[in-house]
RNA sequence: GCGUCGGUGGCGGAGUGGUCAAACGCACCUGGCUGUAAACCAGGCGCCCUUGUGGCUACGCAGGUUCGAAUCCUGCCCGGCGCACCA
């Protein structure tokens, strides 16, 4: 047990990889924001070889919005595209209507059609802020899934059992909890399983959460007699609030979202979690972020360092220009406190501060406008107002709380 | 189907005739301290208004008992557990 060296500081979210020089294609692939490789050997050989592997991921089209949480796996996908190899999407269109289990700790909603539809027309895009994609296969699912009877389901359910499925943590607490569990569920894993036989998967990944899934992908594919896709999984991530990032918690950081707001929610993530979003949402050389591991060990001031975060993130998914804005906007209107020049305008139906207030949609009620109020959080040209009846002048700017600002016309 | 327990605010979870718009925790909002971080401190957190020992709506749904119900009764809907040949 000799002394933990700075020089050798283990990274978070970096899987150790003997004999690759770090940064090297191949590393980022099996290193770089990975939890666990099944079958390591195998993969490691067959990407040496060169051949052109078909590297499969999935994705529900359960939210119109990709997260920063879901760009792990996508920016791992790419990983493996600069790798040289197929990547292979699907669109879960037929599983989405069927709704997952493995990250909830509840029953998921059966989408409509319209919905997954609708969804899915926003995901292209997205993807493509970070994939070339004019070289993946885009695959919906129930282009197989439907076609499947209910004999062939029961031969294949035939070779799982319930016992294994209800051993998973998540399914287990529910359980004991005293939850239901349907039926229904049990088959999301299989449908996931098949989805790999039909598109001779070589490789399958997905986050930690995900594992029950891609394993059954092996098995099912046995089951085919194909070789079993070898899987790697990624570390989940931690939203603003220090909870896994997830879109029923709230507190996801969206690819959608403008530069400002992204930038500003970037601004308050954790400290702790700086570095960690270095490995898993940037491609920042793998030596830089050591460095500033060791600087923020060394006592830096986290916020230059997080800084450094939410414009390499702004950058990527808007402009450099744009994180550029962003990050004038954010220092001038929270660090120095200045108003912005150039905040949102509302021409309101009434100019008493309650309404104002409503109809910038800052409050959802009037009860909420005199809450507030009271409480000081509100003020006009710089000034605090605490009388619901005030009137708001045209051109005043109005204020609520840090970050809400609009001007009046 | 029978039995039994249960369905409360965004979530978890108290409350079992009045003092309940409903403890407590989480999330959330505002203020303080700051680096719009965390932690911490203070306040708030159904809606409406002419801000009051004010009005209205809410504790699965529908009725009922009562001066008065989230709390009692009846029916219905939903969920858990047990039973459903051997038990």
């Amino acid at each position: 047990m000799g002394h933990m060296s700075l020089h050798n500081a283990q990274l978070p979210a970096i899987r150790p990889v003997k004999g690759l020089e770090e940064d090297s294609a191949l590393w980022s692939v099996l290193a770089r924001g990975v939890e666990e490789v099944i079958d390591e050997d195998h993969l490691r050989k067959r990407l040496e070889s060169g051949e052109r592997l078909r590297v499969k991921l999935g994705i529900d089209p359960t939210s119109p919005h990709l997260h920063l949480g879901r760009t792990v796996p996508l920016l791992k996908l790419r990983d493996f595209q600069q790798a040289g190899c197929q990547i292979v999407f699907i669109i879960g269109d037929f599983t989405g209507q069927i709704g997952d289990t493995s990250d909830k700790d509840s029953e998921r909603p059966m989408l409509s059609e319209e919905e997954v539809e609708r969804n899915l027309q926003t995901y292209r895009d997205q993807v493509g802020k970070i994939l070339s994609l004019g070289e993946i296969e885009f695959e919906r699912n129930s282009k197989w899934l439907s076609r499947l009877s209910y004999k062939d389901i029961a031969w294949q359910a035939g070779f799982f059992s319930v016992n294994d499925f209800v051993a998973r943590e998540n399914i287990a607490r529910r359980l004991a909890a005293g939850k239901r569990v349907t039926l229904r569920e049990t088959l999301y894993p299989l449908m996931q399983g098949y989805d790999s036989v039909a598109v001779r998967a070589d490789v399958e990944i997905g986050g930690t959460d995900q594992r029950f899934n891609l394993l059954t992908g092996r098995d099912m594919q046995r089951l085919y007699s194909q070789e079993p896709q070898d899987i790697l999984t990624t570390p989940i991530i931690e939203g603003t609030d220090g909870r896994k990032m997830s879109s029923s918690w709230g507190n996801t950081i969206n690819i959608l979202d403008g530069p400002r707001d992204m930038f500003g929610k970037l601004m308050t993530v954790r400290d702790e979690l700086i570095v960690k979003y270095f490995v898993l949402l940037t491609r920042e050389p793998i030596a830089e972020v050591r460095g500033r591991a060791k600087a923020l060990e060394r006592g830096d001031n986290p916020r230059e360092h997080k800084l450094a975060l939410a414009f390499a993130i702004t950058a990527f998914y808007h402009s450099p220009q744009a994180a550029q804005d962003a990050q004038e906007y954010f220092i001038h209107t929270f660090s120095e406190k200045t108003v912005p020049s150039d905040a949102p305008e509302l021409r309101p139906s009434a100019y008493d501060i309650t309404s104002v207030l409503l109809e910038a949609g800052f409050v959802a009620s009037k009860s909420e406008a005199r809450r507030v109020l009271a409480d000081g959080g509100v003020r006009v040209n710089g000034k605090v107002v605490r009388d619901p009846g005030a009137v708001v002048p045209p051109g005043a700017l109005v204020q609520k709380g840090k970050r809400h600002f609009v001007r009046v016309l």
